[in-house]
RNA sequence: CGGGGCGUAGCGCAGUCUGGCUAGCGCGCUUGGUUCGGGACUAAGAGGUCGGCGGUUCAAAUCCGCCCGCCCCGACCA
């Protein structure tokens, strides 16, 4: 491609929409375009880079046997009211009416129009296992996009269903798919981390995360600093680390704690640590009342609530409920004298402490010396209802856990029977009796990951593409193309190149040469092949890397066979990365 | 949804507090000339519903009200 001929609309300033580095860069290089928040063009040369994610997607689906569809974006009601979801989803669905006033929605994921059609076509189990997947555009109407393609309201996404008769064919395939997932992730050259993840609202057992760290404030992930365990914020159970022990009070006493109504006035009142206090949560699950307690240095985590009670709907109580139910301002509730038939959860962090303090159930009071193991009386659940956090150990290992920060680019599920009992999808197995299929999905964010290879990829020039992801592997830039003797060396190599089928840019633009250096930075073209009438006058070339600034000069006679290699060492390197696919076994 | 910031030429911004000539600056763009290894120099130009609507005023980018949009933090989040 010539660049007089391309859309290039490079940006000298950054654009005050961005703030983060790799949306700023995709920006400034003209990737993209925003229209409204969360809502993007890909403008030509985005566009390429993501069609090369698309293309390694593919090609590493097509190695386990999945097939690739088109499921539509707009979706009915009603499909979506046999799963149940319709409400679910909540403000999240974009929502819309046609003509004849009947709701339809944008697909923000896609299970049920595919079980709807596998239910359809697939009747035996002789058909099974299958797979589909999808590079669809989806919806959603994010709270709160940001970051530019991180958090989108319309977005593209690979996602994948399969269908299995056996539990334990799924649980193969699963493995397959995330096998298939670090192969793309790798080949995409992102530094990506699977961990063990909480399905939320789309359900079934286990589940991995895909994660890349950076772009903080959109995932946590805790990692083992010893072995390799790795979860999700929801899902990591780590072990507690503190056990306190001061100021035993061995019997209850009523103390006067004037305002302390945070964990914090209290511990400083009374000149404590947190961790001796227990502290009394109170949530409304699906419209009822729940009493949740908890050691004073811990939060409660509401996934792991959730998933625990089996509960839909949940939310911190108001101060007017607690008073409403348990005659107690928030800050002074305890779990002595609740009313009877309270639904009462205790932490294990709880059980550390041999005597705590609690609220005493009244304005300006608290108990010390309350024991856990005596003091607590009815019926209690026990479970892991806290939010891991930094230093709490690995439940394998028992080394401390550290925080990271990152950002989910893919995602798998193993769904079970959730959809395919919903929806009646089932099949006949070899026993000749009607079965619902076990389903698996999974999913990667396109459009993310391709703002993610930028967030990992640049500098502050610019973007440095690997060159599996790269809009063009090259660009040549002659100094002065108006100079005969530049433009012939110029044309015959590109010329040459595109007959290797290379992917190349020429810069035959009439501009200086410094405007086309900081755009070919800018751009990111993995390789950069100078013609300067320095370098020609001794024979030869300058080729640079972009990545490390690395250049050499090669003969010109060399020049074409020099690039090839090149190339094919840079895509080795990315290769070299790569785990093996997972084969049938 | 709560908190904060912003909206003036294609892009980045000043001007708003303290109302007052024809609304400025840099980049980019157009034309001519000189340049050509890291966003050149020079001369001449084009380009504006000051986010929108309403109000106050002799006079509004500037003050007041309502609305819209974008960004950041939080809540939320396959």
């Amino acid at each position: 491609m010539r660049a007089t001929k391309m859309f290039l609309c490079t940006l000298r300033e950054d654009p005050a929409e961005a703030e983060v580095d790799s949306h700023i860069l995709l920006l400034r290089a003209g990737f993209i375009r925003q229209f409204a928040a969360g809502v993007f063009a890909y403008l030509p040369l985005g566009l390429k880079s993501l069609k090369k994610i698309e293309n390694i997607i593919r090609e590493e689906h097509s190695f386990i046997g999945a097939q690739e569809t088109q499921l539509s974006i707009l979706q009915t009601r009603e499909l979506w009211e046999e799963a149940g979801r319709w409400d679910v989803y909540g403000d999240i669905l974009f929502r819309l009416k046609d003509r004849k006033d009947r709701d339809l929605c944008l697909g923000p994921t896609h299970e049920e129009p595919i079980t709807d059609i596998v239910r359809n076509m697939i009747k035996s189990y002789r058909e099974l296992p299958v797979a589909l997947y999808q590079i669809q555009t989806k919806f959603r109407d994010e709270a709160r996009p940001r970051f530019g393609l991180i958090r989108c309201r319309e977005f593209l996404m690979k996602d994948m269903y399969s269908f299995h008769e056996t539990k334990e064919d799924l649980e193969k395939f699963y493995k397959q798919v995330a096998r298939c997932y670090e192969r793309i992730f790798s080949r995409l050259n992102l530094t990506y981390y699977k961990v063990e993840a909480d399905p939320g609202v789309i359900g079934g057992s286990a589940n991995h995360e895909f994660v890349v760290p950076g772009l903080s404030g959109e995932s946590q992930v805790f990692m083992c600093s010893k072995c390799n365990y790795k979860a999700t914020s929801e899902k990591a159970s780590g072990k507690i680390s503190e056990i306190p022990l001061e100021k035993v009070e061995e019997s209850i006493r009523e103390v006067y704690t004037p305002q302390a109504n945070s964990i914090e006035k209290l511990a400083n009142f009374l000149d404590i640590k947190p961790s001796n206090i227990i502290k009394t949560m109170v949530f409304i699950a699906d419209d009822q009342p729940i009493v949740v307690l908890i050691r004073g240095d811990y939060e409660v985590n509401e996934a792991k609530l959730i998933n625990n009670l089996n509960i839909s709907e949940l939310r911190v109580a108001t101060g007017e409920e607690v008073i409403r139910y348990f005659s107690s301002p928030i800050g002074f509730l305890g779990p002595k004298n609740l009313p009877a038939l309270t639904t009462l959860l205790a932490d294990e962090s709880v059980f550390t402490l041999k005597y705590g303090v609690v609220g005493a159930n009244k304005e300006d009071y608290h108990l010390l010396g309350f024991n856990p193991h005596k003091d607590l009386t009815g019926s209690i659940i026990k479970g892991n209802y806290r939010s891991t956090k930094n230093d709490d150990l690995c439940p394998l290992c028992e080394a401390p856990l550290k925080e990271i920060k990152g950002m989910e680019v893919g995602h798998v599920f193993n769904l079970g029977t959730k959809y395919s009992k919903a929806m009646k999808a089932t099949f006949t197995n070899r026993e000749g009796t009607e079965q619902s299929f076990l389903m698996g999905c999974y999913g990667i964010g396109v459009s993310r990951s391709l703002q993610s290879v930028a967030e990992e990829h640049h500098d502050e020039n610019g973007l440095q593409w690997p060159i599996s992801v790269a809009p063009y592997e090259l660009v040549i830039i002659p100094i002065d193309y108006q100079k005969p003797d530049q433009k012939n060396a110029a044309d015959q190599l590109y010329q040459k190149l595109l007959s290797l089928n290379f992917e190349v840019v020429l810069d035959d633009r009439e501009i200086t040469a410094g405007v086309k250096f900081k755009d070919a930075d800018l751009i990111g073209y993995p390789i950069r092949v100078t013609i300067s009438p320095r370098t020609l006058a001794k024979g030869v070339i300058e080729v640079k890397l972009r990545k490390d600034g690395s250049s050499e000069l090669i003969s010109q006679e060399e020049i074409a066979n020099y690039l090839l290699h090149l190339k094919t060492r840079l895509f080795k390197e990315i290769e070299e990365t790569v785990p093996p696919l997972l084969t049938i076994g």
